[in-house]
DNA sequence: CAGATTGTTCGTATGTTTGCGAACAATAAA
DNA sequence: TTTATTGTTCGCAAACATACGAACAATCTG
């Protein structure tokens, strides 16, 4: 057991799947990453789950980076965050890029 | 609210990326993608928490279906499941794909 | 101002995750 | 056979996640 701890990148890559870790909120953002833009009650009519429920998911979105939001009152409008989108894409991408495990091993 | 499920793509995602979603795991993985295969106890050498907890992130990588693991007695062999990271590359690089949403949205 | 609309926050209940030490199992070596 | 090595499983505690209804806040409309 050693004492390293994880680096930067993993500990990113973590918090963006944790966000990623929950089918509501891999609907939503494919819903918001469909559209230009869109209001929270189109997101909420697209789920089968309560708007408290809805609320929390978006706000944990939000937290990781993944989505913003602005009031455009009485309503909220939500999109993806394109910078952190991004840079998630590209931490994804690199992590699963290389792989030098044998076809062969573990059979 | 509709009474609409997740898709089984969504669920997919939200499978592997919790897999993906602690720190440990992550680091797991991304060890075992940069060798051939390796034990167990290389493994618990660069991590920095106990073997029952190591043996248990393995667990669920396991379950998740992104590694497999073989006695190799007194020993256990560790490494990716290829076909299941390839599968995992494919659906997050197409998730993150398109994004349709406005630069300027949301500012 | 009163009421409707739109979301967020609060309180609560239930279940899941993370982590540890201790006990266990299986094999290898003396 | 005894002892050492290597991991897994068990039992527990603390923390976190998920979901809901109810209460709340903020804005618009009549």
């Amino acid at each position: 057991m050693a004492k390293n701890d994880y680096t930067e990148q993993q500990r990113q890559i973590a918090l963006f799947a944790k966000a990623l870790g929950h089918p509501a909120r891999v609907a939503i953002l494919h819903f918001l990453a469909a559209q230009e833009s869109c209001f929270f009650g189109d997101i909420h009519e697209v789920l089968p789950i309560t708007k408290a429920t809805v609320s929390q998911h978006l706000k944990e979105l939000k937290n990781a980076g993944l989505i913003q939001g602005e009031i455009e009152a009485p309503k909220v409008r939500y999109c993806i965050n394109r910078p952190n989108w991004e840079l998630a894409r590209s931490l994804f991408a690199e992590f699963f890029s290389e792989c030098k495990t044998h076809k062969e091993c573990c059979e």
